[in-house]
DNA sequence: AGCCTGACAGATA
DNA sequence: GTATCTGCCAGGC
C-alpha cells in the first residue's frame, strides 16, 4: 500500500486516485485514510489531489518539499500531466 | 449488521 | 472560478 508512495520518484507526484489505481484496489478515500493512519515514513508530500493541490493537511510544507524536488508547479498547484507519475519511472 | 466520518474524484449547475 | 451531489473504501461505535 504505502510502498506505492515510496516508489514515487523524486520530482514526480501521484494523486490519491492514481495511487489507488496503481495498487489496483481501494479508492482515493482508502488511500487518504491509509496515509493518514500509516503514512509515517513515506514521502506523503508526493501524493496530491487530482487538482494538483498538495495535501490538505500540510499544503505549505508539501508545496515547499515539492518545489525543492523540482516538481513542475503551475502557480499554487502542481503541473499535472508533467509531474504525474505513471509508475514506469 | 447499520450508521457516521474522512488526507478523495468526477459530474453537474 | 465556486458550490453541491453521488460513489468509493476503511475504521470506529
Amino acid at each position: 500500500m504505502l510502498d506505492a508512495v515510496e516508489r514515487i520518484p523524486r520530482g514526480r507526484v501521484m494523486s490519491y486516485g492514481d495511487v489507488a489505481e496503481y495498487l489496483g484496489r481501494g479508492s482515493p478515500r482508502a488511500v487518504g485514510t491509509a496515509l493518514a493512519r500509516y503514512g509515517g515514513g513515506v514521502p506523503w508530500h508526493r501524493v496530491v489531489t487530482s487538482d494538483g493541490r498538495p495535501n490538505p493537511s500540510d499544503p505549505a510544507g508539501a508545496a515547499a518539499r515539492l518545489r525543492r524536488e523540482r516538481v513542475p508547479f503551475a502557480g499554487e498547484r502542481v503541473d499535472m500531466g508533467r509531474a504525474r507519475w505513471d509508475g514506469r519511472t
